[in-house]
DNA sequence: TAAAAAACTTACTTATTAGTAAGTAACTAC
DNA sequence: GTAGTTACTTACTAATAAGTAAGTTTTTTA
């Protein structure tokens, strides 16, 4: 019995994602999904040999979607503020449903991971780096952004920002990370 | 059959801590501890009822740690930079034992956690924000630093590079946890 | 429309987890 | 020196976790 207008592995992987930027990785188990789709334990492991693989893909999507979005930021006549704010805004968007972003849930657990999962998370976060810093360089030659470090270094700074802001703001509340938010985007005027 | 020299209790609270750090909070089990310090499960249970327990008390341990902290350093001579040194300073050392800070370990674990646990992390934060920015404050009126934000919003930033430059460190490299540690010190001045 | 492939469920196993009740050894106080 | 307290161990239980083998239903394709 399959779904007409679902697909149970993508829904796999978005209740996976959702589980891991609310709970953690290692707070939820295949059962937890299993429950909340309404089909058998047995199902996920279908589609997802073992919890892993499914980070793994889930991991290997965040990296598709990332991906799209350089390209999308790199043909876009976005000033380069318009640019960095998609990237806060993904980071706002988080913080509206108490959760955090995959990276930062990750980067908790890290020394529980495979190591074929940790290369892959390097990977993912050198291209986030990038793309940043794609952006500050950009702004900083049109004389629209002023920052003092090297952009790589600039870059760090923001998604450090953002990363434990969100967490933050779980704990203390959106107000903090508002303010963040708005200071990171002032700093660079 | 007791230890003469160390405490089994104090033993526990030190390994549990390095755990939190090393691989987050639901990635360790009571039967983890006792391995370690080669005594029965329920020898952690008899000192600590359950896991939260553990984690209620690593928190109290925390906050009088941070509590002295904060005592010494409005007691010391040292400059507002070098207080906001000896913070930085913390976090330095948790990265290179490949750790993080246990704030930030439970901040991802957050919503998991029970009711009483979280209203103490909020207090141990605010706590901690407030240290950061009474430094901030007095090197501000002393002329030793500038920055543009409130207090408030300037210890935000600090404690959330410092907090997520820690996690990323265990994944990039520790040469991006330097790269944030000594520009942070720049921007304030 | 029959065979094959895909998408499951049923029914397990094995390991781990948190936790506890009952017993024992050692030290402590009087 | 014995009664009580502290700090455990032994020996469980009940629940959850990851995972799999075998069977069933549904969908696709030839």
């Amino acid at each position: 019995m399959s779904n007409r207008t679902t697909d149970t592995k993508e829904e796999i992987l978005k209740i996976g994602k959702q589980f891991i930027q609310y709970y953690g990785y290692n707070a939820f188990s295949y059962a937890d999904i299993a429950r909340e789709l309404k089909i058998k334990n047995a199902a996920v492991h279908y589609h997802f040999r073992g919890k892993e693989d499914l980070l793994m893909a889930l991991i290997e999507n965040y990296i598709q979607n990332y991906q799209l979005l350089a390209e999308q930021l790199s043909n876009s006549k976005l000033s380069a503020t318009g640019k960095i704010n998609k990237f806060i805004e993904r980071y706002t968007g988080l913080c509206e449903s108490d959760s955090i972003c995959i990276i930062g849930s990750i980067a908790s657990d890290y020394n529980t991971l495979p190591e074929s999962v940790k290369v892959r998370v390097s990977e993912l976060i050198e291209m986030v780096l990038r793309m940043v810093e794609n952006a500050l360089v950009e702004g900083r030659k049109h004389g629209e952004l002023h920052f003092e470090e090297t952009a790589r270094t600039r870059a760090l700074l923001i998604m450090t920002n953002l990363a434990a802001g969100v967490q933050l703001a779980r704990i203390s509340g959106k107000a903090d990370y508002d303010s963040i938010r708005k200071a990171l985007l002032k700093q660079l005027k």
